[in-house]
DNA sequence: CATATGCTCAACCATAAGGTTGAATATCTA
DNA sequence: TAGATATTCAACCTTATGGTTGAGCATATG
């Protein structure tokens, strides 16, 4: 049902890696911009940039409305629902790590360093 | 606070961008795995599957421990949560979204499919 | 109209990514 | 000890990534 249209979890994350395109999404979660302004935090040529929002946009995570001759784009934040909902798989596990270590931080307190706990990893 | 384990995300989402990874991971989830058994399901080389696991070790999603001759590889969530940290800004985004499309489909229900909405972008 | 502006495109370059193969290393086992 | 097993390493190949530059194309503006 979420994986409709929506593109693979592989473009998404490859969008993801880049922390320039990180930084542009970050500006259009503030509202639209267009390339030049996307661009302009970064001490790189006006194509550089224009790649990386191509590459925002094959993720779906950007849309682009040409007007005049300016190219607005726009933050589609769907896409990263479904990286989270990936991701959402492993929430248990990193939870269960930090209420281990919330156990052995209590234990701790009451044994006043008497027995060391033995820890989850064998 | 915000971009300040910026190298740590570029490594972990970039760990996250390949398929064959993505399930490996998955794999651990539900037990530790020796490299041989995490390549099993990959028509791929014992060779490549080692370089996945070093990409994961990299992102600190995997920690290896060498067991006679066999390399155990445990599931090590944490830099997940660290991912998740950052897509879970842009949650609101999504939320919005789909609050939009709530309302949406409500309208559409009391319209009983008279307009065809044209949705939230002109 | 002439020219500045906003942006893309194409060509090119260096490096990274993902795969292969063959050989090397270390450890179990008969 | 000999051989099978588990894995890495090094060299190599192909394609992708992220950047550059120079040219080209619409579109605003004096």
């Amino acid at each position: 049902m979420v994986e409709h249209m929506t593109p693979a979890l592989d473009v998404i994350f490859q969008a993801l890696t880049d922390g320039t395109r990180r930084a542009m999404l970050r500006s259009l979660a503030t509202g639209d911009r267009n390339i030049g302004e996307l661009a302009a935090p970064f001490d790189m040529s006006l194509a550089a940039a224009s790649k990386h929002v191509k590459v925002l946009e094959r993720a779906g995570l950007v849309r682009r409305m040409v007007k005049g001759r300016t190219h607005v784009c726009r933050l589609e934040p769907a896409p990263l629902a479904a990286a989270d909902e990936w991701l959402r798989f492993y929430e248990q596990f990193w939870n269960q790590k930090l209420d281990a270590l919330d156990a052995l931080l209590k234990a701790e307190d009451q044994a006043a360093g008497k027995h060391q706990p033995k820890g989850t990893l064998r």
